[in-house]
DNA sequence: GTCAACATGATACAGTTTGTCCCAAGTAAG
DNA sequence: CTTACTTGGGACAAACTGTATCATGTTGAC
């Protein structure tokens, strides 16, 4: 049941529990998403919530199909390569910097295990490490950057680092660490 | 209570439950690692699970302490650089491909909500980063990298895509990956 | 070996949560 | 207006949680 064909009073009632479910997820993580815990949040009563979702990795596989992506601003397009990939980093990082990192930490844990939530969580990962991707693809191609590159390798390296300081520290990623980041990367890779 | 004080009974039946909560854990998430079940796999009763830790979090706190690290061996000490920092990343690796992906993934969640998790993550995670900033500091203090080089900014960059594709993507991480890592990432900073 | 201190097993209990079902009441749309 | 869909509210069994009690088994000092 995709929501464009649904009744629209099922729709209201499905977004006050799906707002209800992102509150609970971001204030006190993914265990707190129960039926129980939506539905009271929701004003709702709790059959209606089972009457949507079976299971609570149901409830997280919408929540995230209705976040869409993890940051779905496209960067302005600078003239230089390397503030192309600079702007596109930092809408990541304020993302991640954001409630966008809380949901992702939640969802890499049951992703492990439920092939659903894994599946939601690639479709909300996809887009930036793509967009990253056609900028480094479009440097090799206009000769901006080494023939050499390998461009999955080069999202890898600047990805990479913002997930790691994000999930593993906690760390608020600010554009000072970014600006380094990509002078590291993409620096040597500049054939100028 | 430290395990040494503990009484050699207590002591017998903590690591069966441990062992218990680490298979549920590895097989079904954190979710699975409850105390009843956790006495059902350690066939031990379940008023002992609740007599050693008073909640979830506790046991999988205990089991991150009883891991000690995620990749606790050390590596060969090689002549050349990038190959003392590729043998780290690859018993890094080693260990992020098996249970301990597993288990960080579960942990990541976790450790957004509670401080216990969080100060045991940082425990479990911070002796790989360390020993590779190690490597990278001598490096420059003798000369074989350049000066301007950040040694956290290179672990970053080292580590920040192991973890990126093994929790985003759940990818196996092979030698391939790494040298390639190491290669684009140390190269540009050699000073000879 | 004896004995006090400690840890476990087994059971009981109240309270909460889970998952499912039902039917009356409300809403949507022809 | 009328039919189809959706919700609210309640009931229900099952499972889980957290705590307590007490008999039994283990430990380690004497």
């Amino acid at each position: 049941m995709t929501e464009s064909t649904m009744n629209p009073q099922a729709q209201r009632t499905q977004n006050l529990m799906l707002t209800a479910a992102q509150d609970l997820l971001s204030e006190h993580g993914a265990e707190a998403v129960t039926h129980l815990k939506v539905a009271q949040n929701a004003g709702v009563a709790r059959a209606t919530v089972y009457r949507h979702w079976p299971d609570r990795a149901a409830i997280l596989v919408d929540l995230l199909r209705t976040n869409a992506d993890i940051a779905p601003v496209p960067p302005d397009p600078g003239p230089a390569l390397a503030d192309r990939v600079t702007a596109t980093l930092a809408t990541f990082a304020k993302a991640l910097n954001g409630d966008g990192g809380r949901t992702l930490a939640a969802m890499i844990g049951l992703a492990e295990w439920d092939e659903d939530v894994f599946a939601a969580l690639e479709r909300m990962t996809q887009f930036g490490p793509m967009l990253l991707r056609t900028i480094i693809a479009d440097g090799i191609d206009d000769g901006s950057l080494v023939a050499g590159s390998d461009p999955g390798l080069v999202v890898d390296m600047l990805i990479g680092p913002l997930y790691f300081r994000r999930l593993l520290y906690h760390d608020h990623l600010d554009n000072t660490y970014i600006e380094a980041l990509v002078r590291r990367t993409i620096t040597p890779l500049l054939s100028t």
